[in-house]
DNA sequence: ATCCTGACGCGCC
DNA sequence: AGGCGCGCCAGGA
């Protein structure tokens, strides 16, 4: 047994992990598919940190990293470096449904990653 | 180490 | 239907 006696509060991983996380998770959103700041959060490993799931996503700007498949609670649409529209459009480009500032049926289009 | 800021979540008015 | 306040977490000054 390793006796390695890890500090629950302390992360013995490195400092921006964290972020390195989320980012990976969010690649691996599908086209047509959303996820929540919450779910990200939870994928990546911390349930309650979706307001740092936001920080994370501020910074991203990369192509690679579909951020704007990352919407808010309840299916509204959430931020996107103030250009909401570009988000809906983006979306909506992938067949998902958005009405206003909501997105229609989340349900139906919320990304369901399996259990690996 | 402390304080402040946020692309949040959720209850309540 | 909106808007307000409080709680949450990580990063930067």
């Amino acid at each position: 047994m390793r006796s390695v006696s890890r500090s629950s509060k302390a992360r013995p991983r490195g400092a921006a992990d964290f972020a390195v996380r989320v980012l990976f998770v969010v690649r691996r959103i599908p086209p047509g598919r959303v996820a929540t700041y919450g779910d990200v959060a939870r994928l990546a490993g911390r349930p309650r940190a979706w307001r740092a799931v936001g920080n994370v996503m501020r910074g991203c700007r990369r192509p690679d990293v579909p951020c704007h498949r990352v919407i808010a609670a309840g299916g509204r649409l959430g931020g996107y470096g103030g250009d909401e529209g570009l988000k809906r459009a983006l979306l909506r480009a992938e067949g998902v449904t958005v009405s206003g500032s909501r997105v229609r049926e989340l349900d139906r289009v919320r990304w369901k990653p399996r259990n690996h």
